[in-house]
DNA sequence: TTGTACGCGTTATCAG
DNA sequence: CTGATAACGCGTACAA
């Protein structure tokens, strides 16, 4: 109930100047043990705790603190990017305010704005659909911004991303060289960064390979299992089926999943994204998976490298994914 | 590069006082249109944002700010606890400053130090095991604290915890009711709150019931998938092995899944916490379960309740959980 | 070894 | 309607 005692609080409890309770607080030299004692004996008294927002006032000072926007928290594939960026920050004495923005650009724009006037040292984003031009205005003193997951539109600077385009190669080669000829695609939002990288990894492998690519194979817009699962339906009882499936997100690997249960369908498939519980169904699901803590932590050490000066151009780092292979996506093709 | 502008440099811009550009900011009446005008021009050139940290130092005003303490921002259950602490922060303009405890009494006072060093205006804590009564001098300025998902140990506060005896009595009475009388029970670390409370609802149950409690039907301490299935492996080889099992978390139950699939055995499971995929598999899984998010939301309010001046003593408010039917609990002893 | 003045960016007070 | 001044809590520069 008692307001939060400050250093002249303490000062006057101790006998001395508020100077000499910062150079205790901040344990500089030249203070008289003797003295020290009372101002330490004092500091515990009143409980007092140096308070970071005037201390990050002054010049010389900042909030040491980052800001992170991402789609949504409650996500696991964000929540645990935070998790990595916050375990960087943390290695700095750095914490970690965050918001979703819903992939809604109005959002992004606000959250932008509410974390700059917390005068964050540097913003983290995983960048909702639009134009980002906006940013060139907010960031124009030089506050770093990083993206992760996916680059914005018009505006030039750090990026972290997943091997999209070469994971789905790597997967569609893979379903090729087990024999199958005929892959069905199933994806989600067309105009996400994620899904058309996948959609062109998946094109490339087979242009590649010399093989033509059916439209009919393809479905996309599936934002949820259960349209996965009408989807997968649709593909399978095709006159000409296909032999097996390359799904683009872990939830339509789900639905798919669903899908050829019910209808003990023997097509073969390879995922993107990893899922809980996908090496311990009775045929484990083959997927391309990656690592999110550690898209976060590369995001967060790219801030940090920019926080300490670094001035090169702006880079993009792509992160490396790996197929696999549990048994889906191996059933060859008699 | 630039420094970012201040009021002053406004002011100067806009040949006024910085007093005159703080009304125009804060929309204060009482500003000659002509006047506003060119502060509002000034503004825009310069690209000038309120310093909010400044702003936080005045007397009267604060930081706006949530401290969200849990254990671990990866994992989904607190994320999405954060994500409903979140959601209610925006409606009342805050935002959330949050650090994972990683389930460590010293990391997570570190944490509560860091935060109130910063002067947030309350915090929300998933209290790590061990002593909490170091609190009382933290937050003896009246920061409100409110803990989720289990209790603090002696200190005194508002709690929102699950209803977790209540779920695992349902869950114990609805397998019993399917005429199961030995019912294998699999738990994680024994001497965690909510894994204790599980226990004593099963108990409970069985109890009040007039059946007695078999020991070697009980295993504890699996913290892995693999333990658990190690564990259920265990169980269903007894000589005389249970009818039914009962998993006291998602991790427990997925491994007990995947032994009782390798293991092709007909027992029935009912687990506490819902997981992605439950209700989609061959047998889809009867679960407990349970809304993190409002866990998080319901919490929010009432810190914000506390901050609006709510004086009543520290409550405990308990979520309701759920059984949800969907075949794999509903299998009836022949 | 200790203390005094000043400034960080903002707003409240009170005068013009 | 507008502005000068003080203050929020702390740290730097410079004395004493």
């Amino acid at each position: 109930m008692t307001a939060r005692p400050t250093m002249s609080d303490v000062a006057a409890a101790a006998q001395v100047s508020v100077k000499t309770v910062s150079r205790v607080v901040n344990g500089e030299t030249g203070v008289h043990p003797g003295t020290a004692a009372v101002v330490t004996a004092a500091i515990n008294a009143l409980g007092f705790r140096p308070n970071e927002v005037a201390r990050s006032l002054r010049p010389g000072y900042s909030s040491q603190t980052l800001g992170l926007i991402i789609e949504d928290l409650g996500n696991p594939f964000y929540s645990q990017m935070a998790r990595g960026v916050e375990e960087v920050a943390r290695e700095h004495g750095f914490m970690v305010i965050s918001g979703s923005s819903e992939e809604e650009p109005e959002r992004e724009r606000h959250l932008v704005q509410s974390l700059l006037r917390r005068r964050v040292n540097a913003l983290l984003v995983v960048p909702a659909r639009g134009d980002h031009t906006y940013l060139s205005r907010e960031l124009a003193d030089g506050t770093p911004a990083v993206f992760l997951d996916r680059p914005p539109q018009n505006y030039v600077a750090d990026v972290v991303v997943l091997d999209n385009r070469g994971g789905a190669r790597t997967a569609t080669e893979h379903l090729l060289r087990q024999g199958h000829r005929r892959i069905g695609l199933i994806s989600g939002f067309e105009e996400v960064y994620t899904g058309a990288e996948r959609l062109a990894g998946y094109r490339e492998a087979l242009m590649d390979a010399g093989f033509p690519l059916d439209p009919a194979l393809l479905r996309v817009n599936c934002h949820h299992p259960a349209e996965a699962a009408l989807a997968t339906e649709a593909l399978v009882t095709l006159p000409d089926p296909p032999t097996a499936l390359f799904t683009l997100n872990n939830r339509i690997t789900i639905g798919a999943l669903q899908a050829l249960w019910t209808r003990k369908a023997a097509t073969a498939l390879v995922g993107f994204d990893d899922f809980e519980l996908a090496d311990l169904l009775p045929i484990p699901v083959s997927v391309v998976r990656h690592n999110p803590v550690e898209l976060g932590r590369v995001a967060a050490k790219l801030v940090f490298a920019r926080l300490a000066g670094d001035r090169q151009p702006p880079q993009t780092v792509t992160l490396p994914v790996q197929l696999e292979q549990r048994g889906s996506g191996e059933q060859r093709i008699h």
